[in-house]
DNA sequence: AATAATTCCGCAAACGTTTGCGGTGACGTT
DNA sequence: AACGTCACCGCAAACGTTTGCGGAATTATT
């Protein structure tokens, strides 16, 4: 009952041949007659015959696939990314195992064991929050499999890095905050102990600075949900500091932030510019809608898995890892600018 | 230099022990002495001996890996039911081949194909909206391979399926409307060659036929996107028949027409209520908040995994294909009523 | 007619693992 | 002394495929 799927052998058998000349009769082998060779490929034809990826893996050393971790798929974001890698090993006749880590330490170090089981040809990463501690990671490399990050990347680890400029991007953002007039700037922020939290601090700092502002610590707030930013927003107005800029380090966040403003009787953008960091999606639906920087997670995930595929297929591969910077897009949008259509 | 990774023969050579003795000293078989089972597992930690998956998947004839294609993993609905398969898979020790069909017919042969080739132990799909030939389908079954369609799924092919009840969903959403005092209820509609698409439509009929009310077909319209709504709700005004209540086949389409009508100085809910089908996650942001049928795709990718697993893990499977059939929730919002917190 | 070249194909090993079967000692039992 | 019983381990086949090598049959060359 349980028929398992037609292979060589079962060609082989019923031509009454080899399955070594099956074989070559699939692939064009010069040593094999015209008229064998065509017997062969009627048959196989007429079974649809597909070749057992498996044995071919275990054959050739190599699976065709690439292995890639990341924390949540559902995730405008990361879903982007995903969509770019699978659109690139689809092209170069790769298969994508996905594995999530749901932001969890032990199911990333879960994840590695099991792409590495597979005897995946390379592995991209994007870390877990809780992820502090590399030696899984670095597993992947001291088997010689080619290892990429994007966007979350862990130091110290000898992998090609896709990263988005995240400093250059909040300054750029804040910056038009700056140019809009504001001067009262504010920044809802990521936890510092994340890369990205600390370079978006970063670059809304240089922006400020650079215009001369002074930096005021009470408009810096750890805020990075839409709670999170209606009770910032609401310490604002209660300790009477209510800034006319904010720069929030997610577009959740600012519509947070949004939200509560104009509950509370502002106006946005006249009262309060807002930008934020785009999550991709919620940009057009808000009222105004927002501005935001966009990311370019399906461009991230191209570039990645291009990057990983060179290294793939190289065979003497000495090229030290590289490191590629994407330029975050600042899309200005009615959240920050009066004069809008 | 490309150091493969260590295998039980390494180790067999290591100790001067056969590869039979590492195999059965690893799985702790009967027949081992208690020392040589410790040096083999003691060697095995130390190089991080891990099993080759592939010639394990050779040899049992089973992979451990399912297959999903989709039509597109960069949407909410998608992703959510991706992350539930996973989950489930994970927990199972089972992995997972993502393939995305982008909408395709011809790419969504070319991923059966594939994963056939991979010979993973099942598939889950939901079909592309250009398949309608289902030859590439029915290959999956007369492989015997484990087949569960979710959310979309292809007449005719023995497989499970995972659907919503989009008839009785659509007509509960109508009905709300209705209960909340609306006469003229329009139906912004998807194509009708889409099941999801005559479905939705039905139940609001059914819904509007029930209470009384007389079926206008020019509040019957077919836009699925945001632009869609926009242009007809510009008609509405211009042809002087604005509805009271619209229910919109998915949320973006809802938030077309609720953007719209506002502009044009309408007032929601109060002068037209609105109800959307959810893609999940617009439904919070907006002013007011969106009446959404939830549609669970997360547990839709939970219980067709499990559906599935069911179906490998079964020695002799004679059970028909079964349907399962998962209720919409209707999530009432500030969009269609009227007295809210 | 003998040899060389060519055409076409099969054997067997290999990839990493499992597993039925058989074999070798060491020991205990008559 | 002869046999049985264990405990422990290795051989070899198998999963499906590729590929170097060798071999047989045919054809071409002297």
């Amino acid at each position: 009952m349980k028929s398992s799927q037609v292979t060589i052998k079962d060609i082989a058998k019923q031509l009454g041949v080899s399955a070594s000349t099956v074989s070559r009769a699939l692939q064009d082998h010069p040593d094999i007659s015209e008229e064998t060779r065509k017997a062969v490929n009627d048959l196989a034809a007429h079974l649809k015959y597909q070749p057992n990826a498996v044995a071919l893996s275990l054959k050739h050393q190599r699976t065709r696939i690439i292995g890639v971790i990341i924390p949540e798929i559902v995730h405008y974001f990361f879903s982007s990314v995903i969509s770019g890698i699978e659109d690139v090993a689809y092209n170069a006749g790769f298969n994508v195992i996905i594995c999530q880590s749901n932001e969890k330490f032990d199911r990333e170090v879960s994840n590695v064991k099991t792409l590495l089981a597979q005897r995946v040809d390379g592995i991209l990463v994007s870390i877990s929050k809780e992820t502090n501690d590399y030696q899984h990671l670095q597993n992947i490399v001291s088997n010689n499999i080619p290892l990429v990050f994007f966007d979350r990347v862990a130091p110290g680890i000898k992998g090609d890095q896709v990263i988005i400029n995240d400093s250059e991007a909040a300054y750029q953002a804040t910056r038009h905050l700056v140019e809009q007039g504001r001067k009262r700037i504010a920044h809802f922020a990521a936890p510092q102990n994340l890369l990205i939290g600390q370079q978006r601090k970063e670059g809304y700092l240089r922006a400020i600075t650079e215009a001369g502002i002074p930096v005021d610590g009470r408009l810096i707030v750890e805020a990075d949900n839409f709670e999170r930013a209606r009770l910032a927003i609401m310490k604002f107005i209660s300790n009477g500091i209510m800034p006319d800029g904010i720069f929030a380090v997610n577009d959740i966040t600012a519509i947070g932030a949004m939200k509560t403003i104009q509950k509370q009787g502002y106006k946005v953008p006249d009262d309060i510019a807002l930008v934020g960091f785009s999550d991709g999606r919620f940009s057009g639906i808000t009222e105004p809608s927002l501005s935001s920087v966009d990311q370019h997670g399906y461009e991230m995930g191209i570039i990645a898995t291009e990057m990983l595929l060179r290294r793939i297929l190289e065979k003497n591969d000495f090229r030290l890892p590289e490191i590629k910077v994407l330029e975050g897009d600042l899309i200005i949008r009615g959240s920050s600018k009066i004069q809008f259509f």
